[in-house]
DNA sequence: TTGTAAGCGTTATCAC
DNA sequence: GTGATAACGCTTACAA
């Protein structure tokens, strides 16, 4: 008792056991290789000091002396949404099989997204994957030039230095559209995202198609924009099927959304793909128990590894300058909503 | 261009300005008041030097320096559940206001919370909101010695030294089995996590009520435990209203199970609440347009900012050394599912 | 096999 | 008003 009130450091350590903190240093980093063996008999003696005086490192200084954090940030634009929730998980274990810490950050609103920013350009973290759909090379680019690993989850440009991931949406969504079209649907409402987080490209892809077959361009009848939480796209799609002049399928930015159209639709007494056709987006696990199960786009198994392979890879200093692009493929998969 | 390859450093800056690096300090912490004041010329040359090299301020060596990460770590069991993507929200502006960055971990696993744990120890964060529900006093502990201000929001208590915030879920679970056993149920199924992450309170309350009323001890036709996940829960109600001998009502652990039970329920065709009484916990918004509306429990209006009072002022030094507690009351919140 | 000592990039305490 | 100059706690050449 009686302790000094501070932290025990590793000097504290290498004089209770009697020897330099450099000994300290290599005992506990382990350094049994090379040209550095410590004595059983010291490492016993430093090993009992670290444990009386309950010494644990301060990271702060490793990571100065170091240069590095050993850590990695997801930002991510929203908690709440499945497939992001999927990709922390598979980072997480990811980042700790090649020795980081992962920390998630939320970007939320563009201040804060700001204040994220700002964090990793000062060093949060050493790479960072960068989830959003709006575009960024801009905002990134300092955080390249501070030297922090990027890959960017976006249809848009990556800035320079930084690799990205893409994906299909916007032609699987067009697939989407004509698949409706095809079957005689010329009312085909929309559903995507007030802020347009998840949607811009699935919307672009949703526009096209409708031009290409001549359907009058996306009428205010037919497009809808509620944000991301189920209630607000359920009382999007309610209000959408109210309507005397609904539409006969409906096109989700997000299976979120799409879900809670089924509901909304079911509740309406509305059957489903008879009286409105549904498809979402993204194909989460929870389209499959759905009633009926939800037709969707994306990708057809959830494997975000390559996008890790690119992050730590660059982290390593194997990357090339220049950025890298992964695609990840999406398809439509035809379940019974639509 | 020509680069010497290696960030600007302070002295860099310094140097281009024609001053000491103590100067470019002060001028960048904004230290006009008390006894620095660095007269308007000299700042324009700093702020000058500053701009054309790009500098940024290394936050490790800072952090190193004033001995605070001048971070919140908010330390949740998964992602992907609604209420604590709330509190993340609310925790992030908080933390803001008070001039901390937030970062979030996820504890998941028991290898991944020890990690997680360690890292804070080692000085991820100045403070942290640890949210779980199993005992963790003990994992704790050390976090606490190594001056970490620490928030736990769990039935289970905390380590001394730490805050607390708990909350009667006990109690008004067994609040509402006793709603349901006033109605003339007497078969309540029980839809619970399978690690037991956010249900062993409510588990308690349920058993408690049944055994109360000496409804025959939870025979495993009526408990069932699938994970947190919709799809499994829905799967588990299925299951659940499928015997021959169902329940007459199902208390499900989380809200989120509760909605996939009233899927299930609809569609096995089953009506609510007149075939199946459900009831929830979390009071999640999405309650509130299921059909029927769902009856849960839970806190009345979700605000979390006694928990970060308690937080910041623990970080500023204002806390009693013993732990506070703070208890967020909850209650029955009747809706139309049971 | 172990010790010495020079940093890592800041901030803060003194002087001047 | 501004500048030297110690720390902060650790890692790692290089010596011994």
């Amino acid at each position: 008792m009686a302790e000094p009130n501070r932290a025990p450091t590793i000097s504290d350590v290498a004089a209770l056991a009697g020897v330099s903190s450099a000994t300290v240093s290599y005992v506990l980093s382990g350094r049994r290789n090379g040209d550095h063996r410590i004595s059983e008999e010291t490492q016993h003696r430093v090993l009992h000091a670290v444990e009386t005086l309950g010494y644990v490192p301060n990271q702060t200084a490793r990571h100065l002396r170091r240069r590095r954090t050993e850590r990695v940030c997801l930002a991510l634009p929203h908690l709440g949404i499945p497939s992001y929730d999927l990709l922390a998980a598979q980072l997480d274990r990811a980042a700790e099989a090649h020795g980081y810490t992962t920390v998630i950050a939320v970007l939320g609103s563009a201040e804060r997204e700001q204040r994220v920013f700002d964090q990793l350009r000062r060093g949060l973290a050493d790479g960072a994957i960068v989830v959003s759909e709006h575009s960024l090379a801009h905002e990134l680019t300092p955080i390249v030039q501070a030297g922090v690993a990027l890959v960017t989850m976006s249809n848009f440009p990556a800035p320079a230095g930084a690799d990205s991931v893409q994906t299909t949406e916007e032609e699987t969504t067009h697939e989407a559209i004509c698949f409706l079209t095809a079957r005689g649907h010329r009312r085909i409402g929309f559903i995507g995202d007030a802020g347009m987080a998840a949607s811009p490209w699935r919307f672009q892809g949703y526009r096209r198609a409708l031009r290409e077959q001549g359907i009058p361009d996306a009428d205010c009848l037919c497009t809808y924009y509620g944000t991301a939480s189920r209630e607000q796209a359920y009382r999007c799609a309610a209000q959408m099927l109210s309507h005397s002049d609904r539409p006969t399928a409906i096109f989700a930015a997000t299976d979120l959304a799409a879900i809670s159209a089924i509901w909304a639709a079911r509740d309406a007494g509305l059957r489903i793909p008879q009286d409105i056709a549904v498809i979402g987006a993204g194909n989460i696990p929870e389209g499959a128990i759905t009633s009926p199960p939800l037709t969707t786009i994306g990708p057809l198994k959830v494997d975000y590894s390559p996008v890790f392979t690119m992050l730590f890879s660059r982290l390593a200093g194997e990357a090339p300058e220049a950025g890298r692009a992964h695609v990840i493929p999406w398809q439509l998969i035809e379940r019974s909503s639509a």
